[in-house]
DNA sequence: GTTAGCACTTGGGCATGTTGAGTGCTAAGT
DNA sequence: ACTTAGCACTCAACATGCCCAAGTGCTAAC
């Protein structure tokens, strides 16, 4: 057989699987797609498809759907990226307009993105790499706590209380607060951990243990702020995406739900800068996700966007609509 | 027939039901719980509870389940706390344990009390009526765009980035901040939007605008700092919860995404500063948590925690729960 | 390499029968 | 005035058997 057709093939019965949500026999395949040959033709294709592994059958005289490598090949070989629909431009186009403030954009982003894909968005806090801190801020809060505030030139604000072990003055904190802020004003965020330690050592010995402390807070705040939180929106598109199809819906919700599973998901996934990655169902490292796929990429300086649906999903549209919100995103955002 | 042999019929069935999720018929009552009378009798007054609505047959030949009406009277009427387990004592204690930091000591909260309740658990930030301005901080991150941070007392940090409509002078920023400063710090958040105009009637006529904005700013702040947000944790319970039983799941997705029917949702429940407020089934304002129920109470000054799960739940247990970790909450958080 | 034809498999739909839990009612007992 | 035993009745759930349509794999011819 020629290996085009095969493609060929394999490219109608993942849009019908997709479409349908039944197993696709060769007859139908047949007439909903001109295909210039017989069903029994493709029968034949079929036979060969399944040794490979592309496809499977539920049982014996039901038609088939894609493996997970089926999908794998397709996303990779045959699909090629939908143009999205004016109504879709025009709704990502309105993200540019309203505040600069980047929870905002982030929260609005994620509900966009969500409704465009009808599945689960996910976005990660921008990488602030090169965010420079802005202004460092410590609050007493009683005796012997602190608020220690971190701002970046980005708008992020970081913030966290910590326990200074033993009463603090304000006088103490208003002169730890100048000699920090001299000291790092301007600096990158990323290198906080090898600037931290100079500013320490030169303060008065009597302060040394509360400017350790404080050091160590600042350092979380970069730390946390940089990258370590996601945003996410639409999980109720999981019920209804679902409803006549038992993906068990629970252990999905349990990764959302553990922002360390999402994130190490995210950032597994190779941030090749110009396409979307695609992890399809058991290529997931993590167990509860073996029905489910992720497609993101990376925005601004690092950070990713994506979506997360089930393996049957409608890859060309959803990656097309994630591509298309992290390019404005990098765009606003200034990436 | 007897009014307290009634109740307890309602009671037993209520029990049963939670416990087996199947409608409970009169026979399987007698024989569970020792009521010293016959099915028969029982069956009389199973008529009568399902007169008054509140118990309903699904379908001719089936037991009996409890309608919304009946959950009501169960929960006011009825059903007795329970007390805690050791286990739950000694986890909702080492809630004391660890940071201080507000955000913290939220997320540990929902954690564990959906772990406990087995339900999908939601907290309100907490009410800060009575916090004190801390510290104000305008931070230029553009020419024409400021960031501006609200420090209180409670440790809470709100942040909000603003287009001025023109370019910010750093010295006419620098003016304003102390200006401010000055004459907010230690006022109550609440009383901002009294005392804010004041202030920006003091500016020298050239900054107004720029100050009208900046407090514009600030007032937003106070009001979202104050109690605008949630935290929740354990959505995958609803999948659990419902494996077999068709509870439609999207509905509450959407609703728990909604942060504003949440909020909404909670501070429509009275806050009976004593014992926990229960929503059952339709009582609920919101169309989507028809078939659930919401138990909460108040905590610190105002604010709100409690869960939301399926009307057939175990209330007692529930409540206690919600109950106990409502008031280590206050504890710990000094409310 | 493609096609037509055909025997074969099998899940889903449907009609039918059976079972058992559960009810409501009546009449008798206390 | 309640309670209880007994009984006829209802109805979902389950089982059984049947048929049908969809779909396959194979073979033989083109």
């Amino acid at each position: 057989m020629s290996e085009p057709r095969k493609l060929e093939v394999l490219r109608a019965i993942v849009e019908d699987y997709v479409h349908s949500r039944e197993p696709v026999g060769s007859k139908a395949l047949v007439e909903r797609h001109h295909l210039g040959v017989s069903s029994a033709t493709i029968r034949n294709d079929m036979a060969v498809l399944e040794e490979e592994g592309l496809i499977a059958a539920p049982h014996t005289s039901a038609g088939r759907i894609p493996t997970d490598k089926g999908y794998r090949l397709f996303v990779d070989r045959i699909s090629q990226v939908k143009p999205l629909s004016a109504a879709e431009r025009r709704a990502i186009h309105s993200l540019l307009e309203g505040p600069d403030d980047v929870e905002d954009i982030l929260e609005r982003t994620v509900r966009l993105l969500s409704q465009l894909t009808n599945q689960v968005a996910v976005v990660q806090y921008p990488h602030s790499n090169r965010a420079l801190v802005r202004h460092v801020e410590f609050v007493q809060l009683a005796p012997q706590q602190v608020l220690v505030v971190l701002i970046a030139d980005t708008g992020s604000v970081g913030q966290k209380v910590i326990d200074a072990g033993s009463d603090v003055s304000n006088e103490a904190l208003m002169l730890l607060r100048s000699r920090f802020l001299g000291n790092i004003a301007g600096t990158q965020l990323a290198l906080l951990p090898q600037v931290l330690p100079s500013v320490v050592a030169l303060c008065p010995p009597e302060l040394r243990s509360l400017a350790q402390t404080l050091a160590q807070g600042l350092q979380s705040l970069s730390d946390t702020s940089r990258e370590e939180r996601i945003l996410m929106a639409g999980t109720a598109n999981l019920a209804r995406s679902n409803v006549d199809f038992p993906l068990s819906i629970g252990p999905v919700l349990e990764a959302l739900e553990e922002q360390v599973v999402m994130l190490r998901l995210l950032s597994d996934m190779g941030d090749d800068p110009r396409g979307v990655t695609v992890s399809i169902g058991r290529e997931n490292p993590y167990d509860g996700l073996a029905e489910a796929s992720v497609v993101a990429t990376g925005y601004g300086s690092g950070a990713k966007v994506g979506i997360l649906g089930p393996t049957r999903m409608d890859y060309p549209t959803t990656m097309a609509a994630v591509r298309a919100v992290a390019r404005y995103l990098s765009r606003i955002l200034g990436g």
